[in-house]
DNA sequence: CTCCGAACCCTAGCACCGCTAGACAAGCGA
DNA sequence: TCGCTTGTCTAGCGGTGCTAGGGTTCGGAG
């Protein structure tokens, strides 16, 4: 049973370093120049390997959406957990998650940009995801206000969020003003 | 100079009709669909005739866009002129734009998510895509509220639309509750 | 220790992509 | 009518995602 389960332990590493070796590749220098090519010269395996793991391009960049939604989350409560006051935390969330979106343009984009694969919104969600929303929910709940639902005000808070990111980054929005608008969009959206 | 103006009409033709069938193309199987082949297919001349009249892709995407930024503009003022107070106007603004989103997605893809080459929140800005934000200006900037510039209110509007309208689309947001948070964003944004 | 069989990986190739060089034909002006 | 410019097409380059099929390696049985 040992040589097995070193097989099945050297494929999950293998697997792991594919899912790194994408994410690296993407961020330095965006999703198109993560080809099967050059993704499996990397990682010092032929081509056919990465579909032994994966059923394609779509499911890598899936699998990067995963790990980087884990990391979002993660990001979201340490920036709440510091925070006090509910106006606080609801700053600190907003800040955070653009500058997630900022630093990690290409695991963002695999999240919320590109197809993946992925299930939202819906029950078979993958758990990351969900508890990315999860997140997002346990700071803004607090301040939807009376009558609202609290998922539906995360909704569109994330979304402003969102809109706010990728409309910055695509140099769509003018640079200098982004604390402005940050500010602006929490004092209008949350009830305090 | 007869020959010479009909040659030019002809191509001024042929142009549209590259825009036009490069959006249709667009609009019935995705942009993934447009490719260089089968566009010179479908307006029945070879490959290299785009190449003519434009620099590549990214340049018919652009077209796309601009034309795209003027319905889009139109598409705006038509909603909201009928309208009598700010807040009619302000709903009938977001409604509009979130459906020309569902309507024309490849449209709006072009002008507010691919690469089509051209400049955004500048001076060298083309003038259908500063025509579609002064669009929105019109009718945002007398809901921005005491002290806040109009431009960045607007800009803060435009991207929680432009989130809803994205995450909605792509399966990232519950499809059944567009329209309350359509509602919600204006309540709380606008300033009435 | 040998040898068989299975698991694994690689080479080679498919159809497609954006884009372009160079041959060729059509149609203008002289 | 003829030469030349203008315009278009054929063919091909290097790249893409993905896969069929052959070969090598290696574990385990005898």
């Amino acid at each position: 049973m040992s040589v097995q389960e070193r097989k099945e332990r050297e494929r999950a590493d293998r697997e792991r370093l594919i899912v790194a070796t994408a994410r690296e590749l993407a961020e330095q220098q965006g999703w198109d120049a993560v080809t099967t090519r050059r993704l499996a010269e990397r990682i010092e395996y032929s081509q056919p390997v990465l579909y032994s793991h994966f059923r394609g391009k779509r499911e890598i960049i899936g699998a990067v959406a995963l790990e980087g939604a884990a990391e979002l989350a993660a990001s979201l409560r340490a920036a709440t957990g510091a925070e006090r006051d509910p106006r606080g935390r609801v700053t600190a969330l907003a800040r955070a998650y653009l500058v997630f979106a900022a630093r990690n343009p290409a695991v963002y984009d695999a999240i919320f940009q590109l197809d993946g694969g992925l299930a939202f919104a819906r029950k078979d969600t993958p758990e990351p995801l969900q508890d990315a929303f999860a997140a997002l929910l346990e700071s803004l709940g607090e301040v939807s206000g009376d009558g609202v639902h609290p998922a539906l005000f995360t909704e569109v808070f994330w979304a402003s969020l969102h809109g706010l990111a990728t409309l910055a980054r695509s140099g769509r929005l003018p640079p200098g003003d982004a604390e402005a608008r940050t500010e602006l969009l929490v004092d209008r959206l949350a009830v305090l």
